[in-house]
DNA sequence: TAGTGGTCTAGACCACCCG
DNA sequence: GGGTGGTCTAGACCACTAG
């Protein structure tokens, strides 16, 4: 049923992601078994758990023993979702609207102490900056500013695509993987540059996200700093066991 | 090595987790191999990755193929918590304080319609409700509020402890387990009776967190709204793959 | 090249829920 | 009782990294 230039599992999880995303496994409902599905893909039975557990602690299904898989309607109709900390398109997604991203503004400069202690830098190495804008159906929702090591780009940062998500991004001029990310949430007065971006007053009461992204071998990749109208955009995060 | 009253994945957890709290495993160095630990423990090479793959999902590990297995120094030393989002005696923990929880308030009544929709109950139906502080070293920095139906109790109110953390309240007055929560974040002002209680001024900004507890069967347990001073206490996150 | 984690299988037994 | 998910094993092979 399967081939496999990718992980077996990895492509059962996309098969149900979609089954999900596309309502086959309706709301609330009871999905194959196990087995059944074990079979259906020509895997083993051990392959498919792998793939339900993933998808249970993501918070889209529900595993109740001797009983069955459910669809968690509950986490599909409050438009939650387990990424939202760090992936802003999925989260303008989330809430009904359809994301862009548009560069505002980007330079080279040193970094800051503070930006070297988060990078793992020295203060003064070289930095690429740039400031983006999220438009949720070209309203503008999310100010976030990224400051990357010069040091990791294998290309010259005139070259860099800044419509990218930043997974994307790093992949392609850092050939960089993420592997997990430390957000800092905070409540603040908006300031006034940030202000006049989003289109809104300043001194209003904003979302703050401070969030390091690092790859697995615990090298910081990139510091973000975002300014978030939760007006507009719910921050509705999940989480399961 | 393992006698097993409770799963053997949950004892070897059990103590990697504390290995790791106690520093026998010293942040950013390499903890045996999967075939050490399998041996040492007396269980399948299996059992043992299900219990490296959580702690890694949870981000006290970082996996690299060809190497080893690692201890997450960034995380570590950040205090960054995965369930930081509901666990507000972590949360306080890992800034550094003590936690102690105290009650401040308590009644029955019946259900607003916003409860009642949050909770999946009728309008009218009756409510536990709960206003509780939690203190950091004494200093109040979390004002929590949670409605509990009051159809979920198997005693009466009276007997209910109001200094348990919600999970085990839950488990020991309505018999129930948390299976997942959803998560609202927003930024406010802070209202007049909450100021007091946490001896703060009334307008100041300050993050709020909207919580809703959920049972295996997608049963809602209680709808929680939380104040939170973030000047005191960093709300940090860990999301890894 | 040796050792690590990553993927996958086949099969056993258990705990639990339902009709 | 029959089917579901939960636990666990033994073993195979692969992909990768280090020295």
């Amino acid at each position: 049923m399967l081939v496999q230039p990718k992980p077996l599992a990895e492509q059962v999880e996309q098969v149900l992601r979609r089954r999900l995303r596309e309502g086959v496994y309706s709301a609330g409902s009871r999905i194959p078994s196990e087995s059944e599905l074990a079979a259906e893909f020509g895997v083993s039975r051990a392959t498919v758990r792998t793939v339900l557990a993933k998808l249970a602690v993501h918070g889209l299904l529900l595993r109740r023993q001797g009983d069955g898989t459910y669809v968690n309607a509950r986490v599909q109709q409050a438009n939650a979702h387990w990424g939202s900390l760090w992936d802003f398109n999925s989260l303008i997604e989330n809430n009904g609207y359809t994301p862009t991203i548009q560069e505002v503004a980007r330079e080279v400069r040193p970094a800051t102490e503070e930006e070297a202690l988060a990078l793992a830098i020295a203060p003064g190495e070289g930095l690429f900056s740039i400031h983006r804008l999220f438009l949720a159906d070209a309203q503008p929702v999310i100010l976030a500013h990224n400051v990357f090591p010069l040091s990791l780009f294998r290309v010259p940062v005139e070259q860099i695509d800044g419509s990218l998500h930043i997974r994307r991004l790093l992949q392609r001029y850092a050939a960089r993987e993420v592997a997990f990310t430390i957000t800092t949430v905070h409540a603040t007065h908006l300031p006034e540059k940030v202000a006049s971006w989003l289109c809104r007053q300043p001194e209003e009461v904003m979302l703050s996200l401070q969030v390091v992204f690092y790859s697995k071998d615990d090298e910081p990749l990139t510091l973000g700093h975002s300014f978030f109208d939760d007006r507009v955009l719910r921050l509705r995060l999940v989480q399961a066991w």
